[in-house]
DNA sequence: CATGAATGAGTGTTCATTCAT
DNA sequence: AATGAATGAACACTCATTCAT
């Protein structure tokens, strides 16, 4: 039920997984607590179902990430794939968080995230190497950062703890990346 | 009372703040309930308490951090940094997390943390103004960005989630902040 | 739900408001914790909704006072309000109780207290006025001596502390109070 | 140990009997937990001390009532043992609001409580006899009906409830007792 | 005699989950 | 399909009482 599906949402990116009740879920939904486990299992049961849309989401934005090189078109590819990470978050950010924070113990949702932060890594690591940068012995160590990086901003703008532009924020990343992990020279964003 | 101390910080780290119960620390502090509430007027307390010692050792930390130059100096006096980070994350990582995730509503706690992360802020953000890198048109978001992939890379090592040894895991960390944000030419690291 | 209003009169008539614990009140009721808490938000809001109904009861009562003379009329009347007394006591002892023993802190159950005793003393007050006795210098401290032999004969039948045949001790109090408090010459009662 | 009497005595008239805390009174006598468990099996313990004291205070009071009839000296008589309540009732006010509350279970404060108000009650329903009255067909109800009301004016005087001058007070009880249990003629007060 | 840190049984309250309608 | 009243296990917190020093 779409409705569950949204609320749901909502009240987890308010007041996080944990501190969610059902009973806001149900309110927010304007419907009633027997309809909630009608759908769903449990609370668990929703995050699951959310996490399977997330991951889908993921994957398509790795699919999309293209060559990226040191010059400004990498540069460019890099952004387009900040920004979607951006879109994508600002919608599952909870979803992204219990992954990231390891708030379930439920190995289906662990099972998707992981799936999808694979896919994102290899792709971006595939991207690293084609760039020729020689970063780290260990890529996992340096796809790793990069993610949890990301993961981290992206919490912070959504929950409005960085009190930073947007766009800003994102030229600045894009540029860091760039360089710490795509081997762009230092010097001025185009 | 140190036993509880120690114990507030195992369970903190293996459950969570939110998720560990005054009746897990009690019991892994081999004493009571009423002892508990002897010296902590709640769970949050006890937390605050912590978050207390975790931002003199973060302010220590800070006030550690030489001049890092885009040469190999430079990168040894960042990799210096990030270890200390990594021993203090160790040691209060459920501190830090509550910080950075937002977990709790008390005021204290939050201004302890921004005073601790501004601190450390602050002091790269010079470094990096010395190291005359032009990274960011602001700066916060450079800092903010940094801040987050390490809390974020310390999480993931501390919790064992992400399998990469703590050296190797470093070295990459290093080479990256040096290059991303401190204009550190591309090239393997010394 | 009439279930638990009755439950916890008995249970607050048994133990007293404070030695009172919801779990008697649910097991009385025949219930569950999370019902008491469905319906009430604590136990304190429990004795405010009966103190409400007591209330209006009182209210009723006062306003049924009619005027006592220090003829055998006057003496039936006050009879009559006696006995209306006991029957609001005996269903709503705790609550009066509460309001005399100064049990709880909540300003709305204080509220309702004040007001339906000054609504009977008025009355009373009033009436001693009409029957032309000057008993007191303040009319305030007769109505308040009054009110307190009333709270606490009530209190004594009710709880079986005074092993005395009610009609009798009704009887004795209207013809000390028809005396006392309106005059009425000394002699046998009608 | 005089200093726990008396911190007791303070903290039961404060909090009332239930509420008071073992600590309260600890602190309020400026010693510790221990020495109170030195001289006192338990909370109720001090309770039973207190109440012999207060025991024995009310029966020399019920041995000083004279004779009382219907003129002024009379009054007097009464107006005298009332402020003798006044005075017992300020100090030991927590013990007989104890007993006539029905606050604790144990035999032997109610057995105190029992004797102290038998000896008041014997000899003024003595002194009513003496004054030739025949008010109750059980004589029983009538000093139950008096002493209820003395208490209750106490407690409301001495927990600042009513807000009505001592003395008035007094003046106005001895003048409705005179006149409602002791057949003296209406009419101003002497 | 005196202390006060330690105890743990007991209490109020919350909230995910069920099920009769 | 939909409802929402009812449930009870689980949790935070209190405080009378003990006992090693």
């Amino acid at each position: 039920m779409r409705k569950l599906f949204d609320a749901g949402m909502r009240v987890f990116a308010e007041r996080g997984y944990h501190a969610a009740r059902v009973d806001d879920i149900v309110r927010a939904a304007r419907t009633s607590h027997g309809t909630f486990y009608l759908y769903f299992a449990n609370k668990e049961d929703l995050l699951r179902a959310l996490a399977v849309e997330c991951a889908e989401d993921l994957t398509k934005l790795a699919d999309g990430i293209g060559p990226i090189g040191p010059d400004d078109d990498g540069y460019e590819e890099l952004r387009r794939f900040l920004s979607g990470f951006v879109t994508t978050y600002r919608r599952y950010g909870p979803v992204i968080r219990a992954w990231m924070e390891d708030q379930v113990a439920d190995r289906e949702i662990d099972r998707l995230g992981v799936k999808a932060f694979t896919a994102i890594g290899a792709r971006l690591g595939e991207r690293m190497r084609e760039a020729g940068v020689d970063i780290a012995e260990d890529e996992r160590a340096a796809v790793g950062a990069l993610m949890a990086m990301l993961e981290r901003v992206n919490y912070a703008l959504a929950s409005k703890r960085m009190v930073v532009d947007e766009d800003v924020m994102l030229d600045t990343l894009a540029r860091i990346i760039h360089r710490g992990f795509f081997g762009a020279p230092a010097g001025p964003a185009p």
